[in-house]
DNA sequence: ACCCGACTAGACATAAGTGTCTAGACAGGT
DNA sequence: ACCTGTCTAGACACTTATGTCTAGTCGGGT
């Protein structure tokens, strides 16, 4: 993904795919053109018309693609059974902390995306509100009630999307120092040393496999 | 700002720049192009000239009024003394909470700008440590140690920027009902009461006025 | 040896954007 | 009446983007 192929490897489909999710990454829906996704993959421009449509058929099969890792991906984080609050928000966060930020970033820009394309904003607010209703439901196994949770799930998902906006070049060490008092913002409860213990080496066993 | 000029009015600098920052609010920088801006105001595009050497002047100067307006506000309204930090944080919560969200939208357009241009990168990198400092002190005025101080100023800095890149369609009254549990998660302890009625009616005179 | 499907390069047409130049409109001072 | 500075329109040159078409390359099956 992040090293351009060598010139003497077939360029597939997925490549111009991943080409396309680097500048959307980096620059934005906006400068995403054919060209730059060429120069590349040290390939012609007009070869791009092989494997898509148009550029719109590009942009729509990478939103797609978008759509079922992302928002799957943090349902299955919050579906997740955990003994505490603590441990549940705590798990959530493994799902978006993580040393490239990929998925989040891709997240961000599709959002930045969705305020100037109807049609994807539809999709975004789908994905929203079944990350939100997981998020909900899994304060609610805790014990909140339903306003509550779905309050508390709208902080944290909110405060996510604050937090890769806000674009921050941490450690992951320094990340879980903060994540501690996030910890406690989000449940109105301190974490015991326990759970942090627990919480620092699943982020960081997650960190290095990632 | 919202309505494009009468034709027979004449034209100013500022008309290009408000019609610029219309652009900038709902499409984004990529999107700022002089025949776009000639069309809002029904004038020729080469008239751009006259006013503004090139187009990356245009931005420039859009970039200083943001920096002068937007960082300046919420300095100000950390720096004014509460008697609680329950007060406290619900007067930022005023800097950020309005109908239109203006100022806010832009702040998120910038960000969105600077993920691809370094200079203003650096730009919003100064405004957000000077924001985030004045957080800092805000919490720590109210007996936070500075360590806390500055994760809770991060918290409650990036969750802002969250809400308005979550773009919601909310009223007023949503939103209020929202923030007394925002103050609870920033400050650890839960509003009383009269306070949430105090920053209600705060609130919602600053809208009507605004 | 050949053929055919997968894939690519390069020439072309078209559109949209920036920036320059020139002629001139129009209002206010003299 | 006429200048002069302010501002504008329209023609032009240039660049960059999308998309099309054609002629081909290249490898694997037969």
């Amino acid at each position: 993904m992040d090293t351009p192929l060598p010139g003497n490897t077939k360029v597939t489909r997925q490549d111009w795919l991943d080409a396309a999710t680097q500048i959307l990454l980096t620059d934005g829906v906006e400068r995403v053109k054919i060209l730059t996704l060429a120069n590349l993959l040290n390939v012609s421009r007009s070869s791009f018309y092989w494997y898509f449509e148009s550029r719109e058929a590009l942009l729509t099969a990478l939103l797609d693609h978008w759509i079922g890792t992302n928002t799957a991906a943090l349902v299955a984080h919050a579906a997740t059974q955990q003994p505490t609050i603590t441990a549940a928000v705590a798990n959530v966060f493994i799902c978006f902390i993580d040393e490239r930020q990929f998925n989040n970033r891709l997240d961000f820009a599709v959002r930045d995306w969705a305020r100037r394309d109807p049609s994807v904003r539809e999709v975004l607010a789908q994905s929203d509100e079944q990350r939100l209703t997981a998020l909900a439901a899994m304060f609610g196994a805790h014990g909140y009630t339903p306003e509550d949770a779905r309050i508390r799930a709208r902080v944290l998902y909110y405060m996510q999307i604050g937090y890769i906006d806000a674009d921050l070049q941490e450690t992951t060490q320094e990340r879980l120092e903060q994540v501690a008092h996030y910890i406690f913002a989000f449940t109105g409860q301190h974490a015991t040393q326990a759970e942090l213990d627990t919480f620092r080496t699943t982020v960081l066993s997650f960190s290095e496999t990632g």
